[in-house]
DNA sequence: CCGCGAAGATTGCGGCAGCATTACGAGGAC
DNA sequence: GTCCTCGTAATGCTGCCGCAATCTTCGCGG
C-alpha cells in the first residue's frame, strides 16, 4: 500500500512515515500543495493524508483541485482543528475522514482500512489462493491456518500480487509497491525478493505459484 | 434516500428520524439486532446507523454479519464510548465510519454524505471479445477467467486490435502500437507477431479470429 | 477460368535482453 | 555477540523477437 502525506512538520511525517512503514505501507511525503498533486499525476496512490495548515494555502482547496481531475483516491484530512462544524467542512468539500490531532496511529490505520474497504474488487479484507489466505490490509499471512511470517518487502511484493490473483502485475507497479521515490533501485532487488518470496512460499508448502510473464510482470496464481 | 436506523434509545430515535426528515431521508427504525437482518433483507438501504450497545447485544456484531451475506451498505456507528481504541474497534470489524454522541446533526449529515460519495463502482476499463477479456490498461488476458500470458508484442498487438474491434486498424496503427521510434523495423516481424498471435490464440480456445484486410490492416471479431 | 504478382502466413534460426538464483556484506533488531 | 533482512553483483539460462526464406492466399486482367 502506498500513501501520499502532505504534511508540513517534518517531525511529524517523519515519525508518521516511520510508523507506517511498519504497518507495510509506503510513503511519499511533501510539504507543499504544488508538488502534491503533481505526485498525484505520476503516481497511484492507494489513499491521500492531508494537512488543512500548509505553507503555500489552506489543504482542503486541494480536494476540489484532485476530484476535478477525475482522480477518486480516499481522501483522509489531518488537523489540529477539531471542532464539529470544521470537519463538516472538509467531509464537504470531498474529503472521506477527518482526524484530528493528535491522534493514535492505531486510530488511523483503522480508519485508514475502514475507507479503502470501499472499493471490494481491489481490497477484499482476505485473499484465498491455494493453501493460503492473505488479508492485505493487516499484512498478514496463513497457510493452512498456520502464520507464515515474511520479511516486510517479500509481503509488500506478495499482498500487491494477491491483490490482483491470476492478473499479471506489471514490473512497475510492483516496484511502486515496494519502494518511494526516496529509496532508489538499481540493480535486481526486485527480482531477488520474488526468487526468496518463492523459494519460501514453496517450502510452506503456500500452493501457490508466482508466474513471470517476461518482459511484462508477475502474476500469482494456484499451483 | 432511506436508511435504516439501529438505536434503542427511543428519544433519540425519534428526534432522529424527525431531523433526518428534514433533509429527504426516510428512517426505519428497529431496537433489535434480530429485526434489523431481517429488515435488510426486505429493504434496500443507502446507509445503516448503527447503536453499538442494544438490549439483544453489542452492536459491532451485526456488520460481520451482514457483510457475509454480502451487502457492502455504509454502516455509520454510533456509540457514547468514543474512545479511539473502540472506534479502531468499529471500524475494523467493517463500518465506514464512527461518531461519538453526542452529535450534531449537521456532522452526521456530512458523514453521511461523504459514506454515499464513495465510488460504487471503478470504471471497467476492459473489453471482452469471445471466450476472452482484455484489460489493456494492465495488460492483462483471462480465457474464460483463466489467465493467458502473452509475449509483450503479441500483447500489445492484440490490446490494440481489442481496442478497436470489430474495426479495422491500420498496419501503420499497430505499428505504432508495438514499436517506438527508436526501433526501427525493416522486416516482417509485425506479420510474425500476428502469425504467433493466431497460434496462442486458437490453442487457448479464445474463441476470437484476427482477419486480415489487404493491403489496410487488421480486425479483431468473435469467431 | 487461368496465370501472375504482390501481400500475407508460417516457421526455423540465432543473438541477446530479461529473468532466476545464489553468495556476500552492510546494517539493524534483539 | 547472533540472527535476519536486503541491496548488490556475478553467473547461467530461457525464450522472445528480429530476420529471412519459403509457402500460401488474394485480387485482377485477360
Amino acid at each position: 500500500m502506498r500513501l501520499l502525506l502532505i504534511e508540513d512538520e517534518r517531525e511529524l511525517a517523519d515519525a508518521l512515515s516511520a510508523a507506517l512503514s511498519k504497518h507495510g505501507i509506503v510513503t511519499d511525503h511533501t510539504m507543499h500543495l504544488a508538488d502534491a498533486f503533481e505526485l498525484t499525476r505520476q503516481n497511484t496512490y492507494d489513499a491521500i493524508l492531508l494537512d488543512r495548515r500548509l505553507p503555500d494555502g489552506e489543504g482542503l482547496s486541494f480536494i476540489p483541485m484532485l476530484r476535478r481531475s477525475g482522480a477518486d483516491t480516499p481522501i483522509i484530512v489531518l488537523t489540529a482543528r477539531n471542532e464539529p462544524l470544521e470537519r463538516v467542512e472538509g467531509l464537504d468539500v470531498g474529503a472521506d475522514d477527518y482526524l484530528g490531532k493528535p491522534f493514535l496511529v492505531d486510530e488511523l490505520m483503522a480508519r485508514l482500512r475502514a475507507v479503502l474497504r470501499r472499493p471490494p474488487s481491489l481490497t477484499e479484507l482476505q485473499i484465498t489462493v491455494g493453501r493460503m489466505v492473505i488479508d492485505p490490509l493487516h499484512l498478514s499471512v496463513t497457510v493452512e491456518s498456520a502464520p507464515l511470517d515474511l520479511p516486510r518487502r517479500e509481503l509488500l511484493v506478495l499482498a500487491a500480487l494477491a491483490k490482483r490473483k491470476d492478473k499479471t502485475v506489471l514490473r512497475s507497479t510492483l516496484e511502486a509497491a515496494v519502494y518511494n521515490y526516496e529509496e532508489e533501485i538499481q540493480s535486481n532487488a526486485l527480482d531477488a525478493h520474488i526468487s526468496r518470496l518463492r523459494k519460501r512460499l514453496t517450502d510452506a508448502g503456500a500452493g501457490v505459484a508466482v508466474h513471470n510473464i517476461r518482459g511484462v510482470g508477475y502474476l500469482l496464481k494456484e499451483e
